[in-house]
DNA sequence: GATCCTTACCAGGCC
DNA sequence: GGTAAGGATC
């Protein structure tokens, strides 16, 4: 054991409330060997390498509760690095069942989360206030775009894409732009270009008193490394580290978790040897056939080269799996053993086979969509809850077709990610408006809300003001409070003076040393968008949708309320950066009751009694993208391969062979991923080669290409392709046309009886059993002909009454 | 400077 | 199918 005992404080474990704290067999109880090597082992290093499912939370949380209960550890010295808010909350919340109080002063966040604490906290050692905004993806996008027109940098091709993907790359490797520009080949006017657009924008950045995402990382690796007095205060804070998902860390996190684990300097000047002398113990969570991120920069070496980053490091595995039937498994080992250069792993479980996965192909997204209704209406009959259902995907516009027969449907679901609530302009302008008050450098919120709602301050106007903040060298704030003195026009003058004396006001609400401390966020909000009349003006434009966009922004005021709630002391800057960091997964309710629709990377870490995966197309999955990329195929099959791993009980893949982008019609071919999935382990409802050989009622160019086999590659999907799909007769499903109309219909206050009469317009005729449900959510469940029983929302279902 | 309209380009995954 | 950019017009 290192010496971490003889410094650290021994504690005795406080019992407090119900059944009480587990004792320290209790923690190990119920724990395979491997796993409970895991959680006891101490030393300097430790990799847990653990297979999907194989209870890595678990031996997570049961060690740092060890540590505590065992008096090696006060809670404020564990450090625990998870990949989403939300796991990071429910291991605090099981760390604490398992003390049996709630371990205050521990850290368990995001590295995103520490990061930003950490920088509110030091921020002014390096030329920023603790009040820096965070810029997102969309913010940075825009700031690239402006430094790209200002420099005319378009000429010689640069996009927006291309140079913010770049910037990241570089800062995810701790680049910054001096190191960048003394290696760049400036004969080359290209790459002197960027250099001077990545300057430009690493000083936007500091003006504005922001940060971007990688910032947050990369800047506290700066920080560190300056002022090694700031690095010692956390590396004598923090004698435990735990980091999650280790496979997706970049070279930034691994150097921050270099710096954490240094042993303080200070040590070393006092001859306190380093190995062992006081660096922080770590512990890394991972599983190379995991890594999903390599696109944004996260580096699979991290986790290969643990040993050798670490000598004397110890390497427990856990293979055991404890999540899924040895069916789902073994589709998932020997997809995943198509991978080469892994050390070669295989899950295993103790549950039984299980049952089949189910194939389903269908002649369009909506035809596959109308599938997955139908099984999850089977499944849900079959007593499974909703939240116990997930349907994933590789890209999000398929969403799209997904929820138009969900909600025909009367399926309660919810989507994770996609276009966030954040994302949406309305609620950007309100959150610039918020920005503007805390941070008054930033320019680029100010410009935002300048001229919304409609002030009259144009471009021009703009301009002027950013030029006169620059020449006298103040604040964009103190530029428009002196707006007098530019000689613009009365009323424009007018309304700059307005704005400012409004951010003003709200700045006052905000102050720390206010009597009776800083108001709560929804007063802030509140005052912002009643006296700038953004609201109102929502709401007096003729477009309908400006009536949603006022909506949400009463949504996002009902927001500040709830955090003001949950966060009693929480702060206007508490508030922005909780709401910078939100992930898509956060705002997964696992008390909702509806079925959970997310992207196949949103659901790493997740688990369902049933998953439907569905697009398993190529261009799709792998996506068209991945081709050209090294490794990118590879990468592609583990996000297969985490999807998969996902399911508990039921796995469903499906696919469709036409698929709508763009609005037009595209032709998609089965996943090459399907055929590494042993034949035997897959129930086809409908195959690939079904489904071309039996389209009677889609487009022509299927029709044309009847006959067995005729379709991806000879008789590979054919029926006799060794995949044992029965001829049998074709299925009523194949014989209605498969046209869903997007339009939104409304049937009014139609009413229908048991026994009554429809015609709809994919399902043909059929007969009501049962209407339930109240107004605008009656349901009528209908037995069609064709199609079989439908349960219909009767306000939008294309169906009428005959 | 605002508004309306047409056109061009477009969506890969995310803290 | 959706949006951002650019042009025409008031």
């Amino acid at each position: 054991m290192s010496d971490t005992t003889e410094t650290t404080p021994r504690i005795t474990p406080i019992v407090v409330g119900g059944t009480g704290p587990a004792t320290d067999d209790e923690l190990l109880e119920g724990l395979n060997p491997e796993q409970r090597e895991a959680v006891v082992y101490r030393g300097s290093a430790l990799l847990i390498v653990a297979g999907a499912g194989s209870g890595k939370t678990r031996v997570l949380t049961h060690r740092i509760a060890s540590l505590i209960k065992g008096g090696e550890a006060w809670p404020s010295q564990i450090l625990a690095i998870t990949f989403t808010n939300k796991a990071a909350a429910e291991m605090r919340e099981r760390v604490g069942q398992l003390l049996g109080q709630v371990a205050e002063g521990m850290w368990i966040s995001t590295f995103h989360s520490a990061c930003v604490r950490i920088l509110r906290r030091e921020a002014e050692n390096f030329g920023f206030t603790k009040s820096f905004t965070i810029y997102d993806s969309q913010d940075s996008r825009a700031l690239v775009k402006r430094i790209i027109k200002d420099l005319q940098a378009d000429t010689f091709g640069f996009t927006v894409a291309q140079v913010t993907g770049k910037i990241s790359k570089l800062k995810n490797e701790l680049t910054d732009v001096e190191s960048y520009a003394r290696q760049a080949n400036f004969s080359d006017p290209n790459d002197a270009m960027f250099v001077e657009i990545f300057r430009a924008y690493s000083r936007a950045l500091r003006d504005a008193n922001a940060f971007d995402f990688d910032d947050l990382i990369s800047q506290t690796v700066y920080l560190f490394r300056a002022f090694p007095q700031v690095a010692e205060k956390y590396q004598r804070r923090f004698r435990h580290i735990l980091v999650d998902e280790y496979q997706d860390t970049n070279h930034a996190q691994y150097a921050l978790i270099r710096e954490l684990t240094k042993p303080p300097e200070s040590n070393e000047l006092a001859g306190i040897p380093a190995f062992g002398g006081g660096g922080a113990s770590l512990t890394v969570v991972g599983d190379s056939d995991q890594s999903i991120y390599a696109f944004r920069g996260a580096d699979i070496r991290n986790i290969v080269e643990f040993e050798r980053d670490f000598p004397g490091a110890r390497v427990v595995l856990l293979e055991q799996n404890y999540r899924s039937t040895q069916n789902i498994l073994s589709a998932a080992n020997s997809v995943i053993s198509n991978n080469f250069d892994r050390k070669d792993k295989k899950l295993w479980t103790a549950v039984g086979d299980g049952e089949k996965i189910v194939g389903f192909t269908g002649y369009s997204g909506h035809d596959e969509a109308q599938f997955v209704a139908d099984e999850i209406a089977k499944l849900r009959e079959g007593g499974m809850a909703y939240n116990q259902i997930a349907v994933f995907y590789r890209t999000n516009s398929q969403t799209r077709a997904l929820e138009e027969i969900f909600i025909r449907s009367a399926l309660p679901y919810r989507v994770l990610g996609g276009t966030k609530f954040y994302e949406r302009a309305e609620i950007k302008d309100a959150m610039a408006y918020l920005t503007s008050v805390a941070n008054p450098f930033d320019g680029l919120a100010l410009r935002r809300i300048l001229n919304t709602p409609k002030r009259g301050i144009g471009p021009a106007t703009e301009t002027q003001l950013a030029s006169f903040a620059e020449r006298e060298n103040v604040s964009y704030r103190e530029a428009m409070r002196r707006a007098p003195e530019l000689g613009l026009g009365p009323k424009v003058t007018g309304a700059i003076l307005q704005l400012a004396a409004l951010l003003d006001e709200a700045t006052e609400l905000v102050t720390p040393d206010r009597p009776g401390g800083e108001a709560p966020v929804s007063e802030v909000l509140a005052l912002l968008m009643e006296q700038s009349g953004y609201v109102k003006s929502l709401r007096a434009t003729r477009d309908p949708q400006d009536e949603a966009r006022a909506e949400n922004v009463e949504e996002l005021l009902a927001v500040t309320k709830e955090f003001n709630r949950n966060n009693p002391d929480g702060t206007l800057l508490d508030f922005l950066t909780e709401v910078s960091l939100v992930a898509a997964v956060d705002d997964l309710d696992d008390s909702s009751g509806t079925v959970s629709l997310m992207t196949l990377h949103t659901a790493k870490g997740l688990e369902y009694e049933a998953v439907f995966l569905t697009g398993v197309e190529e261009d799709l999955l792998p996506h068209r993208m991945s081709a050209s990329e090294p490794g990118g195929p590879a990468e592609e099959r583990r996000l297969f391969y985490v999807g998969i791993t996902r399911a508990k009980k039921r796995l469903f893949l499906s696919l469709a062979m036409t698929r709508a982008q763009f609005g037009e019609t595209a032709v998609a071919m089965p996943s090459r991923y399907l055929q590494e999935i042993p034949a035997e382990l897959i129930d086809w409802i409908q195959s690939p080669g079904m489904a071309t050989s039996r389209g009677g009622s889609e487009p022509r160019a299927l029709n044309a290409n009847r006959g067995r086999g005729s379709y991806g590659g000879g008789s590979r999907w054919g029926n006799d392709s060794g995949l044992g799909i029965p001829p049998g007769p074709p299925r009523p499903k194949t014989e209605w046309a498969n046209r869903v109309t997007g339009q939104v219909r409304d049937n009014g206050d139609l009413e229908l009886q048991p026994g009554d009469r429809i015609r709809h317009t994919d399902f043909g005729e059929g007969r009501v059993n049962q209407v339930t449900g109240e107004g605008a959510k009656r349901v009528a469940h209908v037995q069609f002909e064709a199609a079989g029983p439908k349960k219909l929302l009767i306000k939008i279902a294309p169906i009428e009454k005959i």
